[in-house]
DNA sequence: ATAGGGTTAG
């Protein structure tokens, strides 16, 4: 109890003035301190145990990996006597991976689990819950699709925890139908449970759907959250719902009375500003009841890259700067800017500065889920093992490509402004990498899924399109924020993202 | 009695 009030002095005072202790007692010290972070004093009673149970096991590696050191999670994990390895132990390991962003980690544990569960431990609901948020963010579906098999084999409860775990893998996976399959399966159904659903149709660009299925939310008596209102604000700037947008917006506060945080003054500001209403947008920003971040900065930043507005995009890359002096999108920006005024001289200074400030763009990625192993490609990447066909697939693909008509968007301001930058567009995009080794190694007509880590720029967008064509294959791209369903020459976006 | 889990913009 004095754990959870914050007073560790305390339960140790107490543990150290109790007659007798036993394996339980030492649990409870080693939890408290695993679960207030203070991995050196769990340790320290910990190997002063001389008998431990799973409990005193499974609370260190939850302890060390919850605080992102997986290492000594593992070097924990592989000491576990075999006859003290229970579920639990396994899923510290499988949750600590996923928690920390590992997803493919947490995946491979969950392979190793499945090797020893024919004798000894099963993969329960927990586990589960945890991998299919490793699915959901890897876009693995064929394993997340395995594990549906594998719950209804095994005659699982479609609980909250796993309905929900479920049904967001499929949504991440792009299957929205599968996703609101499992959602009218649950018997009961949280505010989590509709919030998925709004997300899924928000990132898959169905507005209606999210706006209506908002609305249904309502009707069952489920009170959205914070959360619930970055859904449906998402939906709205998908859609170009500038009005519904800035009423929901609205309502939060008014008829919920849910505080806006930065992240909905973020979706605003991006609603706006791609709808090319700067200057609500910038007077927005500046009544913020919180402090602005990049992010908002940078919505608005995005809107004048869209409609060319350079005085003020040359204010607000100040204001960026200002917060965060790596913002290499701004330096970025800010260059092409000054070129396009012809300040040549003041363009380069800028990349220079970028240079100097050892400015780190993410790089691109996107992967591939191909036969149950997931596959990875970067920028120009030529490591795979299957390299070479995958780039003579693509080379292939070119002249077909231009005799349907695709002119490849090289002009010196797509460059600059896209997240993947220019020297960047002397190497493949990852994305192309992705869906060309997608085309040599499945079978002709399946549809390729695709995930990338940063958002599809106009040129890759572009040929996306035409190669959906000229293939007669559909091509699901997931990017950071929203799905593209590629598809005879089309893209479910209308082009607007 | 003590351990492990799901939703969030750009």
């Amino acid at each position: 109890m004095y754990f959870k009030f914050g007073r560790p002095d305390v339960a140790r005072r107490l543990f150290d003035e109790m007659p007798q202790r036993d394996v339980v007692s030492y649990n409870t010290l080693i939890a408290g301190y695993s679960n207030c972070g203070n991995l050196a004093a769990a340790g320290e009673v910990f190997d002063g145990m001389t008998e431990r149970s799973p409990v005193s096991w499974s609370s260190m590696i939850a302890g060390h990996a919850r605080r992102g050191d997986l290492v000594s999670a593992r070097e924990l994990f592989d000491r576990v006597p075999a006859a003290d390895r229970n579920v639990v132990c396994w899923n510290a390991m499988v949750s600590g991976f996923t928690q920390n962003e590992r997803f493919s980690e947490a995946v491979k544990v969950f392979q190793m689990m499945l090797q020893e569960s024919r004798t000894s431990v099963q993969p329960n609901e927990v586990t589960l819950v945890s991998v299919l948020s490793s699915c959901a963010n890897l876009g693995a579906l064929d394993l997340g699709k395995w594990i549906d098999g594998y719950i209804k084999k095994r005659r699982m409860a479609l609980g909250l925890f796993l309905g929900n775990a479920l049904s967001d893998m499929y949504a991440k996976c792009g299957c929205i139908v599968e996703a609101k399959k499992v959602f009218d399966r649950m018997v009961e159904k949280d505010v989590i449970s509709w919030t998925i659903i709004i997300s899924a149709s928000a990132m898959h660009g169905l507005s209606e759907e999210a706006i209506s299925g908002f609305h249904d939310m309502l009707v069952h008596g489920i009170k959205p959250n914070d959360i619930t209102f970055m859904a449906i604000l998402a939906a709205c700037t998908h859609g170009g719902m500038v009005e519904d947008g800035l009423n929901y917006f609205e309502m939060m506060s008014r008829e919920f009375g849910i505080n806006p945080k930065v992240e909905h003054y973020g979706c605003v500001v991006d609603l706006l500003s791609r709808a090319g209403r700067l200057s609500e947008a910038e007077d927005i920003i500046n009544s913020m009841s919180v402090p602005p971040n990049v992010v908002v900065w940078g919505a608005l930043l995005g809107g004048c890259r869209i409609y060319k507005d350079d005085a003020r995009g040359e204010r607000v890359v100040r204001r960026i700067l200002e917060l965060d002096p790596e913002h290499s999108g701004s330096y970025v920006y800010l260059s092409t800017v000054y070129a396009s005024f012809g300040r040549l001289e003041e363009a380069a200074k800028c990349r220079l500065k970028m240079r100097e400030n050892r400015v780190v763009k993410t790089p691109g990625c996107s992967w591939i889920e191909v036969d149950n192993a997931v596959h990875e490609f970067f920028v120009g990447d030529r490591s795979h093992p299957q390299s070479d066909k995958i780039y003579s697939m693509i080379s292939s693909l070119g002249p077909r490509m231009k005799l349907a008509g695709y002119v490849p968007n090289t002009s010196v301001v797509s460059q600059f402004i896209d997240e993947e930058e220019k020297e960047d567009a002397l190497f493949m995009h990852s994305e192309r990498l992705a869906v060309a080794f997608g085309l040599i190694s499945t079978k002709e007509g399946t549809t390729i899924r695709v995930v990338k880590n940063l958002r599809v720029c106009t040129d890759c967008h572009d040929a996306m399109k035409i190669i959906s064509k000229i293939v007669e294959r559909e091509i699901v791209l997931r990017d950071r924020s929203r799905f593209h369903h590629f598809k005879e020459g089309r893209c479910s976006c209308k082009d607007y993202w």
